[in-house]
DNA sequence: GGATAATGATACCATATTAGTATCATTTTG
DNA sequence: CAAAATGATACTAATATGGTATCATTATCC
């Protein structure tokens, strides 16, 4: 079972070094330079991160990529959702079938438990605790 | 994000009415009039079970299935194991690249963290408790 | 002993997800 | 206007998940 997908695993290293950059605009070319990562797929993975507002974008010569959020606040709960979807580990076919009727089932009440533990867990890590 | 696949969830309620009919030998027929769910899927899931020790098989006519072991010995975190792998969520590419040198990193520690966390809980629910 | 009803073993197929590629359009700078 | 960058989008490959099909083997019961 992977937690961790390798968009998001991309994701957050890309970020880490973009935000090292601080406000100097950060081009694909460079991060595959220093990541070595293949450059399509990284392209498809700050395109997604921009238009979900963790990036903002310069187009043309000399453009690129900076942070559009202090790395502080950009958490690896978010890269997680955006790359993986919403973290719903019970949304599982397993609730459905054996305890349609009851809120109060304990495989259910666990389940919740461990999610609200994982949640936590991955808000409490961002940008700037990875870099 | 899926904790459980449907292997799993079919195994555990499969195990479950097994368990109900305690040392009497339960066939798929039997199990596959209860629990409608596809037969040659489920008789690919006992096999499993079968091999993994958890079941005890009888062949030939009259033939089926008992638990190997009692209902409360068998838990949660098995039949994920058996069918989902080893619950090992800081195997994730994540790690081997952001951070491959130190065990004092902090996402490393997090992870760990949830996964012991994530474990203990999902050791704490066996088939008796499910049914 | 043979028909029947069960599991054992194994190979195969279908679909979804994940990972990655390719291509052309658009924008900015020099 | 050429070059260097991202935007948009469609396609392909690999892997995981979910499910089928088939034949062999074994035990029971008549």
């Amino acid at each position: 079972m992977k937690l961790i997908t390798r968009d998001t695993d991309y994701a957050a290293r890309a970020l880490c070094q973009i935000a090292r950059n601080e406000n100097r605009i950060t081009s694909v070319h460079e991060l595959v330079d220093e990541l070595k990562m293949p450059r399509p797929f990284l392209r498809k993975i700050l395109q997604i991160l921009n238009k979900a507002g963790l990036l903002k974008s310069f187009r043309g010569k000399n453009g690129g990529f900076i942070l559009a959020l202090p790395p502080g606040k950009i958490y690896l709960v978010d890269l997680i959702r955006i790359f993986q979807g919403p973290l719903k580990l019970n949304e599982c076919v397993f609730n459905k079938h054996l305890c349609p009727d009851t809120n109060a089932c304990i495989l259910r009440q666990k389940i919740n438990g461990i999610e609200k533990h994982v949640f936590s867990q991955l808000k409490s890590i961002n940008i700037t605790s990875l870099m």
